[in-house]
DNA sequence: CCGGGAACTGCGAGCTACTCTCAGTTGACC
DNA sequence: GGTCAACTGAGAGTAGCTCGCAGTTCCCGG
């Protein structure tokens, strides 16, 4: 996420860092889960989780960050660019954003990340939130593709079909959603990118 | 917008309610544009309209949507839901996007609405916000194309169809933005429909 | 093992976007 | 022209978010 990853053997520090904010995640989704996202100050989950809340902020920014945050960004990036080496950018998208995303979110608690996406399609300034995110994983994406193929990184066309491969993948997770989470992830991620690519024939 | 038209011959308060608001969005501007959005309060933005606070806040709702608000979305729809008699969804929206839309916006005032444009592309709260817009438009506008071809407005396929050329549309105003509104718009909209319609042959 | 410096934490004060309520005023309609 | 609904302005209050400061904790070179 256009922040230099420091590629150092993680301290006693980051540690520490990384399993509070776990925790804070925790703790305030239970709140939310209670008495509904609106109604949980910041104090409050300070409060909870035994920290002050600057650190909260800190940490996460805006409350919003507090619900979207997780490891998966950098992992994602890298799995696209890795896999970009073989394979055409869609395919490689495809790969990424049906398998390894769905694998690595499910690894950790698949009930805990529905009820995160609950909250973020739910709350209007989640979504608005998530919506910015996705636009900066938008460009680092087409950055990406653009260092690979060779492409203008700030053509039209290569703009448009990232944003529309973006879009696609959110509205997936949307869909995923109003349908009580019935169907698995990787499936309707794959049916949402079928559609893009194979074009518009609707009538 | 979601919202009930009042379809009565407007009278002497709905004009002073619109004169006023297009009043305080030209003061709103001119503040951001000597001091920067940041450092414009809304009460700075009423002293100078010579309104209160509260007024502004009933006609916009946000802070964002001063710079936002315009009277185009209702004109808009109701265009698409004319022409989707005689055409597919996809040509009635290329149609409304790149014929109606633009010439609509350009006949009030084309620099006005560069301005305005620049703050929704470079303040990111504007872009979270109008992502959010463009969300409401993108549900209403499936609705509208379920109700004319008896497809399921909550299908996946609508549904990613949709989004896609909503974001396209969007990227299309911040390739205008970020050329220096060098092309017209028209001709950008155009072409990232284009790179949507005829599906994703990138490699 | 330790000492200096950097990074992190909690605290407090402060700003402003936004909400709600209430009293007063103005336009709509008969 | 009078009544009622809708709108306006004023004021108080909430909470998200920022900033600067003092104290603490970890990092790292010697």
């Amino acid at each position: 996420m256009t922040e230099q990853t420091t590629q150092r053997p993680p301290g006693l520090r980051e540690r520490k860092k990384l399993k509070a904010m776990r925790h804070i995640q925790q703790v305030a989704l239970d709140l939310f889960d209670r008495d509904g996202y609106a109604h949980v100050t910041i104090e409050r989950m300070a409060a909870e989780a035994e920290v002050s809340p600057s650190s909260i902020y800190r940490y996460f920014g805006t409350k919003e960050m507090v619900v979207l945050w997780d490891e998966y960004d950098p992992i994602m990036l890298q799995a696209f660019d890795d896999r970009l080496r073989a394979k055409d950018p869609i395919s490689a998208l495809r790969d990424v954003l049906t398998e390894v995303v769905t694998t690595a979110m499910f690894e950790q608690d698949e009930e805990f990340l529905r009820r995160r996406m609950s909250y973020a399609m739910e709350e209007p300034s989640i979504r608005a939130a998530m919506s910015r995110q996705a636009d900066e994983t938008a460009v680092d994406l087409r950055r990406t593709i653009a260092k690979h193929t060779g492409r203008d990184p700030d053509g039209l066309e290569l703009r448009v079909v990232t944003v529309a491969l973006i879009a696609a993948f959110m509205e997936a997770i949307a869909y995923w959603h109003e349908t009580g989470f019935r169907d698995p992830l990787q499936d309707i991620v794959a049916g949402a990118l079928d559609v893009i690519e194979r074009g518009l024939r609707v009538s």
